[in-house]
DNA sequence: CTATGGTTGTACTTTCAGGTACAGCAGGAA
DNA sequence: TTCCTGCTGTACCTGAAAGTACAACCATAG
């Protein structure tokens, strides 16, 4: 039981969020070393008392934006949509990325990998904040590839986990060559690839006739 | 010209490399933000005099750090080899970036990608030296596949540059979920999914009769 | 109305990041 | 030798980041 972490009344629940909302964006603009206290305390309109009353340090702050994202993306509240029940939800959870990306002239990467390669060894709270959230993005993805496979609509022998991890990675990195590029072709055309691998395990049974084998299964170790 | 950026002497040269070395390994294990001028100073057993002597601010020394990577790079002296002549070189090459997550016991990323994540609006030079590394990873990935299609190995509809953008997306994504899961799995699973992809793409020389059209595009526009 | 507990504003403190100033040294050229 | 120039060490300075202290507010339960 910390300090006091959560507002008792109304409006300081009001309060509460106005300041995670204004460290989630300073956040993600800028990182979390590059926004100090006090431009949080500025952007939210409040003040250093009400911050210190809220979160009991700036990691404490962290770890709530990062409490909050992951809130959002479990109750779907999210800006984008981690419901995906079919391959058109698929390609528009990869676009919706492409999207963020424009939304902000190409200047930001994604929320989550710009906190998460700030990580260090010391910030194990946060470390594991950020291994939430991605776990369930990719426990969405690999939810949907086992029914995929249960259905007949995506062959048998692909790894659901490791597709996930696929498609998590893909969508990470090209962010990031995005935002350094300040461009959205990476992103674009990585997201293309990437549909394109989906595209060729999806309604592949891999008839144990012919076809077995012929070098379409991932190299193994 | 900016102040003294160069070294005179061969010892100075020295000093001036153990400062780069010891600089990039810790940009490396915890950002820039995270690093003071006077960790660096502690790590490369130097003082505030030579700090400053050959490097005119943090943000200088920043930029020299990564013109030093590129140049390894290009000289083929870095850790890790850029030099891809055959599927076997990019194999290697995406089995490196596994072993130097291992190598660290799964606590840190890409050194580019971690530095590459803290980028800002505000940080142009540090930005743009990020994006002509990127470049060149990307152009020397290029440039092998189009000489593969050229020799008949790979379908000559992919698109190299795609490919390339691809393939480092895939990478630098995975090393950022492998950090943040302190595992090593998720960057072996995307790695064997980012070749499976490219397995598809080689050899085959879309022979314009049967097969054409059968999906294995990436989807048009 | 008046306590009581949550809420808010302001002033202060401490530490450290980043950088300057400057003095001393070293080693080769003249 | 004595310069001259580059190299090295130490002391110091300034501002900002992070956090504390505390007084005042307000809302409402009793």
């Amino acid at each position: 039981m910390p300090g006091r972490p959560a507002a008792r009344s109304k409006k300081g629940a009001e309060t509460r969020l106005r300041i995670i909302l204004a460290a989630a964006d300073l956040f993600h603009r800028q990182g979390v070393h590059a926004t100090s206290p006090d431009e949080v305390i500025a952007a939210s309109k409040t003040g250093k008392g009400q911050f210190y009353h809220y979160f009991k340090s700036k990691e404490g702050l962290v770890h709530e934006v990062l409490q909050h994202h992951l809130q959002a993306m479990t109750a779907g509240s999210a800006g984008l949509s981690y419901e995906i029940d079919s391959w058109q939800d698929l390609e528009r959870w990869f676009a919706a990325h492409l999207e963020l990306q424009q939304r902000f002239g190409m200047t930001r990467g994604c929320p989550f990998g710009t906190i998460g390669n700030e990580v260090t060894e010391n910030d194990e709270l946060i470390r594991q904040d950020l291994n939430r959230i991605f776990e369930h993005m990719h426990h969405r993805l690999e939810v949907f590839f086992i029914k995929e496979q249960a259905q007949g609509r995506l062959d048998p022998d692909a790894s659901a986990a490791g597709l996930a991890h696929f498609c998590i990675a893909a969508v990470q990195g090209a962010m990031l060559m995005g935002k350094l590029a300040r461009h959205s072709r990476p992103v674009e055309t990585t997201i293309r690839e990437a549909l394109a691998h989906l595209e060729q395990w999806r309604r592949r049974q891999a008839p144990p006739t012919a076809t077995a084998g012929r070098g379409r299964r991932a190299p193994g170790p």
